[in-house]
DNA sequence: AGTTTTACTCCATAACCATTGAGTGGATTT
DNA sequence: AAATCCACTCAATGGTTATGGAGTAAAACT
């Protein structure tokens, strides 16, 4: 079974906060994977958490986010 | 994939008002597949969205709820 | 006729989300 | 030192959803 996740969800399952995510989102840092076409919200899955936590160590190390982006891209990550 | 809608999503698709499908969901006619844990609100799939057509065919033909949901029950829908 | 049931419909409240724009402290660059 | 950049953080607005309770017209029942 696929899990489904609003921002608030990730929140509380990364730590990471509402605004943080926002701000992910609107660098392209990460993706919803769906978004209602009545109100605009997006949906994410436990894919989005699996590159969520993955951002969260290399953030703790001070990995620059460009460098992640870069990464995320190449598909190293 | 798998389309994933919201109760807003699936009146826009059925064209059933979202009062009536709030009314269907507290008399247990149809259920969401999942909910967010944040925040509550409800998310549905295909599945829904086939059931709700079969349902709109039959309340077309004036099969009362109660008939309706002893075949969703029997499986016959 | 009067009552009850059916299948909605309406309303109010509170919390949540998207979007836009602005602000901020610390680090880096010039 | 001053300006710029980075990585958020905050605030305001407007639309959406969940929930509970009340209302209603038409049909069915007594």
């Amino acid at each position: 079974m696929s899990n489904i996740y609003m921002i608030g969800d990730l929140a509380r399952h990364t730590g990471f906060s509402i605004d943080t995510l926002n701000y992910y989102l609107r660098i392209g840092l990460i993706k919803e994977v769906g978004r209602s076409e009545r109100n605009n919200y997006r949906y994410f899955d436990d894919s989005t958490l699996e590159i969520l936590n993955k951002i969260k160590e290399l953030r703790l190390e001070k990995v620059p986010i460009k460098e992640i982006s870069r990464r995320i891209e190449n598909g190293v990550l």
